[in-house]
Order: C-alpha cells, then sequence, then structure tokens
DNA sequence: AGAGTAACCGAACGATCGGTCGGGACAAGA
DNA sequence: TCTTGTCCCGACCGATCGTTCGGTTACTCT
C-alpha cells in the first residue's frame, strides 16, 4: 500500500488544525502554546513535524495560491469570448474558495510582517492582474459596461467574491456551494434589481 | 477660544497615529514600541495620554461604528420605498468608508480575541442585521430579483462594499470618493453586464 | 533480544510583550 | 521664587513569545 494507519501527525494534519487556529485569533494573535493546545500535543512536539511557526503560514497559502492560479489553466478560462472566461473564473473561483475555505481565509488576511506573508501578497497581487486583464479584455470587447472603469470593477467583484470568507460555513445546513456560485454570478453580472 | 496650540499629543490625535499603525500591522501584531516610534514618543508616555492599547481599538472602532449607525438614522434610510432606501443607504456607507477609512479598517478586521473585539463584532452584527432587513423588504415589495436569497445578497453587498477598505486609498490621484459610490450602486443594482 | 528511529515530552533559552514607576524638564500662576 | 500640573523619559516588572535541547517512550526491523 502506498499510505495506510496514521493516529499521529503529519505536517498535512498538523497544518489543518493549525490553520483552524490562525483563522479562528488571527496569525499573529495565535501562540505556539495555543497551537499545542489545539493540537493535543506538546509545544516542543510541534517542531518535530514543521520548522517553526512561519512554515505552517507558509504551507497554508502555498495551498491557497495554487488553487486559485489553477482555475487559470483551465481551458475555460484560456479559450472563448472574453466575458465567458469572466464569468467562468467567477464562478471558480467561488468553488476553489468554499473548497479550500479556511486556506484561503488565511492567504486573504495576512498583512505583510514577515517574508513570508510578503511573498504571499505578491502572489495575490498577480493574480488579481491577471482577473484584471481578463475584465480589461470583455470591456475592450463591448461586453460590460463602460461607465465603470476596468480597474475598480474587477477589485468590487473580488470583494464581493472574497467576502465568503468572512461568513461562508460549509456542510452547515445552509446555503449549498451551487447556490452561493449561482448567486455571486447573478450579482455580478445582472445585478440586484428585478429585470422588467 | 475654544481650543488653541497644539504641538504635544492628545489622546484624539495619538489615535490617529496608532490607527495608521494597526492597520499596517494589524492589532496584534502591533507593539506599544512600534506604536512609540511611529508617534516619536516613549512607550511610557502614551500612557499619559490613553489607557492602553486596547482603549486606542476601543475608541477607533467606536469612531467608525458611530458613524455606520448614523447612516440609518439619516431621514432617506428611514422613510420611502425599501428598495430606494436600501440605494441611499448603500451610497452613504461608501461615503462613510472612504470618510472615516482608517477607522472603518480597523473595525473590518477585529477577530475577536479579547472583550473590546467581542463588542465590536456585536455591533457589527447589529448593523448588518438593520441593513438585511432593508433588503428583506425591498425583496416583499418585489423591486429586488427573487432568485437570490436576501441573506445572501446582503452578505455579498457588504463584502463589495467592505472591500474598499483593502484597496480604497483617497487623494491619491486615482478614483475619487464619487466616481466609487457611483460604480457601486451600479454594479450592485444593475450588475456588470451592459444593458442591451 | 538488540538497534534504530519516529513521535513525543518538560524545562529552559533570550527576546519581546503590555504595562508600571519615580522622577526630570518646563511653562503658568501666585 | 515657589508651587502646581502637564508632558515626557529611562529603567524595570512579570508574563509570554517562538524556539531549542536533552531525554524518554514505543514501535519496527533484523
Amino acid at each position: 500500500m502506498t499510505t495506510a494507519k496514521r493516529d499521529t501527525y503529519t505536517p498535512e494534519t498538523l497544518l489543518s488544525v493549525a490553520v483552524r487556529v490562525f483563522n479562528d485569533r488571527g496569525y499573529d494573535g495565535t501562540s505556539m502554546e495555543h497551537l499545542s493546545k489545539a493540537a493535543g500535543i506538546s509545544k516542543s512536539s510541534i517542531y518535530h513535524h514543521v520548522a517553526g511557526k512561519e512554515e505552517l503560514l507558509r504551507r497554508a497559502v502555498s495551498r491557497a495560491l495554487d488553487g486559485l492560479f489553477g482555475i487559470l489553466d483551465e481551458e475555460h478560462a484560456r479559450v472563448g469570448r472574453a466575458v465567458r472566461r469572466l464569468e467562468y473564473v467567477t464562478r471558480r473561483m467561488v468553488e476553489v474558495l468554499t473548497a479550500e475555505l479556511p486556506y484561503v481565509t488565511l492567504l486573504l488576511r495576512v498583512r505583510g510582517n514577515t517574508g513570508t506573508e510578503r511573498w504571499a501578497l505578491e502572489r495575490r497581487r498577480e493574480f488579481d492582474h491577471r482577473v484584471a486583464e481578463l475584465m480589461k479584455e470583455a470591456a475592450a470587447d463591448g461586453d460590460v459596461r463602460a461607465d465603470v472603469e476596468f480597474g475598480l470593477a474587477t477589485r468590487l467583484v473580488f470583494g464581493m467574491i472574497n467576502s465568503l470568507v468572512e461568513w461562508y460555513r460549509p456542510d452547515g445546513r445552509g446555503v449549498g456551494e451551487r447556490e452561493v456560485a449561482d448567486a455571486v454570478v447573478r450579482l455580478v453580472f445582472e445585478g440586484l434589481r428585478k429585470e422588467e
């Protein structure tokens, strides 16, 4: 077998615990003592699995960034009319956010105090820039309204999508992932007002 | 004269420095040493003006909350058709966010680690609830689309508006406050797609 | 049975945390 | 000149920070 039994921590399982605590208390507000209590092992034992607090952060934001950049490599994001690709990316962003919720949550909250955080911010800006180009293309095609500058529109749409991490909670009997993705796409492209 | 000369700190002027640092580094990531360097006075001197770190946070989020709740007391937010009141509140939220940007930024980032932070979160939820009721009324009037649940729509609209604190920078020769408010209202109510 | 190793622990490291303390500089009012 | 009060300081407090270290289990392989 490739993998079997696991009643002890691996870097991955430890990460899932750490990310949960990071999101609860904030990265800076979380001490290694907090992590050890949440994981049920001693503070020093954590260092048997990972190099330190910052490596946990790096692993988490890497996972989130991989998910987001992966969208841009998909076929529907690369070929076709720009406004259709924009709609596809919008929907897929919602799906990635909900699927990797705790990791993306952490990514969207880094401030830039450490080298790892600044690296994460830089990659985020790169992703945002790629989507902004898509919006620019759709505007050039005349498929999105011209009375809102494309950079401004991009930021506002990102704001709506990214806000998911502040309130979406999966598995709760509330709204499902599909319902959220539909709602976001509808609001972004058609708006709130009832069509006459 | 009521007030004159001020070449020394007051709780208010110290607050403006502190909030700027809080927003740069995060509240938990900011030490009193960081504040003293930014203010140009010693760490102990800060305690001559304010009771401590948490009081600075409390003053800041209070100012932000007062601005937001003030909107709901204005006439256009209290009388008229619900969808018109919703549009008014949307526009005024953008104006308050840009006018009190650093204070609202701090408010939107509190995590709930201290009593002050939990109080701020509770008041925020109260404000959100008030706006959600407005959205519910507009839906009951048949003025907003029925295929997106009103609670979900409220969260997404809040997400778009609140994202302002992540990128809007006043006085920079970029976008003006009026342009942002117009863009938000247009996107929220009419959507991104060009009307045929 | 013995060797090797993965997983874990308590104790302690130097650094930094938010906050306290006693006192100095200075201007205003007497 | 003497008091009073504002504004500020360096030195220091106990607590906690992220991290290290030496050592102890307990399981696997030979």
